[in-house]
DNA sequence: CTTTAGCACTCTTCGACAGCGAGTGCCAAT
DNA sequence: ATTGGCACTCGCTGTCGAAGAGTGCTAAAG
């Protein structure tokens, strides 16, 4: 950022390399961007620029006496700067819309079919990450007894996502105490977030009132004790993985189970995606600034969506560093403006 | 199994080039079993053995002058009579015994943690398959309604499984007639399984007390919308794919992704799983006896476990043809064995 | 009749080597 | 500043030959 010293001709040299390379797979040397360019540049000008760019680090050769191939920092003055604008075809938008249509504002359902979506419309990975149960908006809580100490919580958001977990109890809770319990706790609170309901529930038991009232006193323990443990917890949900081995770069298997196993254990997609919750639109990381080795050649086109105008998920795609970022952030960006609008907007 | 035309010493040899190719991963020549056998034949003898085991389709060759492979028919010979007894590892024993313990009874949870053990315990692919809601026990229901027309139902099976779908309702109702019609269906068919409760339902239906009693109408209503929607439907839990990569018989990226593609859809697999429901104990299902291009060089490892004395679902494992099949099956026996134990005689 | 030693044959693997093609860097001329 | 020219560097491909592993067959031995 501090020195930016790309001229127009070097910048316009840097674009043709990336898009053809995006577009063949292949390292592109002097030769075919002289071709390329009207501007009528022979191949030696060009290969001077060219070594420039290297030097700056925004192309790489993978040996002496091949073309170039962007770095990751050459993708990332790409997609800063260069990127042509460009509009979704007409029938993928209104594939799109279709889709998300018939899942009106259900969120449990929309989750299942935006990754499959995202997916099958840029051939790569599709995702997305929900909210934090502590942002979720309490529409029903339900205690199930399971045998002594052990009590089966069920949370319905407002927007239809279901939760559940087993909580230890320390006493013994008859079924209908549970029922009551989760009653009181619906009528007081539904309509709340999760975050806030905890603080209330610590403020209660504060007061003396909570003492001497049963039912009030259980619902605030297993309140509590549900509200407790990871509230920070998220559901990623991937799509389309296999489509990862459609890509020749990703030829050696090794590097490959590796990449397959950070799919499997979702921790770490879930750390990085959560540095593009705050970002205005759609983001993009590229290669290494993932910071991850596993994902090393791959890149995540990001942006969050909203509920009821606050920042909640992201949702985005994930593919090699080489694909199409026009598209894929066109598309991401679309689909992640229309879930905001479906999840805000609609009478609940 | 019409022709049995095997002599011991054929058999001898077919296991021990089986057992053979299992360690080591390259085609066996004649050679290296006569060293093995303490009979102190000549590789000329045990070729001629070979050269017959061929013709009759157990064994294979790579090319015309490398050693012998295990054909599917030969693995399933050796599966069906000369797999040497295993026992596990105490410390494997005892891995499984603690996390199952730990899960207690709790199927739901038990769910996610079996096929990661089995997945860990094999360096395979694990997976669990459960039983369809058909078969699931009524521990508890709730209605919730999301707007107009759309109920989300929570439902909770006795062994603390929870599922839920959206239904679409006819007429719209109140929060409270929700509770009171899932009241009532709790309090009236506890204990009882999924599908009978749906033939009493319609029983019920055809009484005209039905037509009177605006709680019954409406439990019936909503629970037979519930209960009429994909009885079938089972949950596959799958865990550790990426351990197919370690193996170099699927170097090919293609093969591979069509594998990991019937992985994302799970369909075939449930469809193939469901053939293992009725063995009455460990069943191994070898490459192209799965009838799924995509499975070719795969073999599945699969025993059913019982709830309640009755077959349920699938546990097991999913590996190259090329595994080590007692240590598989006595993985797999032990785990079945243990679940169905864990899910049958306990304090519900 | 079974077993085995011997031998010719087949195929893969590996390294070496050469030729081709693509692309570069640099220099000198424009 | 641009460009034509040129030597050079690599990777890729194909060929060749030698080595090695393993086979099938035949004829001799048990």
């Amino acid at each position: 950022m501090q020195e930016k010293p790309i001229d127009a001709r070097a910048e316009e040299i840097l674009k043709k390399v990336i898009v053809n390379y995006i577009l063949t797979g292949e390292p592109v040397g002097s030769r075919t961007i002289a071709k390329l360019s009207r501007e009528g540049l022979s191949p030696a000008s060009i290969r001077n620029v060219m070594a420039d760019l290297e030097e700056m680090g925004f192309l790489a050769q993978p040996h002496t006496s091949a073309g170039r191939v962007p770095t990751d920092k050459g993708y990332r003055y790409y997609v800063d700067g260069l990127l042509d604008p460009f509009r979704l075809a007409p029938r993928d938008r209104a594939l799109i819309d279709e889709s998300l249509s018939r899942v009106a504002s259900e969120f449990g359902e929309a989750i299942e079919i935006i990754p499959k979506l995202l997916s099958r419309l840029s051939s790569q990975v599709g995702y997305v990450i929900t909210p934090p149960i502590r942002d979720a908006v309490l529409k029903h809580i339900e205690f199930v007894r399971l045998h002594e100490r052990r009590v089966l919580c069920v949370f319905v958001d407002r927007s239809g996502v279901v939760s559940h977990r087993i909580i230890e109890v320390g006493e013994e809770y008859a079924q209908a105490d549970l029922d009551r319990a989760g009653r009181y706790l619906v009528e007081e609170f539904a309509g709340l977030v999760l975050g806030e309901i905890r603080s209330r529930l610590v403020a209660l038991m504060a007061q003396e009132k909570a003492a001497f009232d049963v039912l009030l006193r259980n619902a605030i323990n297993l309140g509590t004790l549900y509200l407790n443990a990871e509230q920070d917890e998220r559901r990623l949900v991937l799509e389309g993985t296999a489509n990862i081995m459609k890509h020749p770069e990703f030829a050696d298997m090794d590097t490959m189970r590796r990449l397959f196993e950070t799919f499997e254990e979702k921790h770490h997609l879930v750390k990085l995606l959560d540095r593009c919750l705050d970002a205005s639109g759609v983001r993009v990381v590229i290669g290494s600034e993932t910071d991850d080795p596993a994902l090393g050649s791959l890149a995540l086109v990001a942006s969050p969506y909203q509920v009821d105008q606050r920042s909640a998920g992201v949702v985005g795609l994930l593919g090699p560093t080489r694909m199409e970022y026009q598209r894929a952030v066109a598309l991401v960006d679309y689909i992640s403006r229309l879930l905001s609008s479906l999840l805000t907007s609609p009478p609940h």
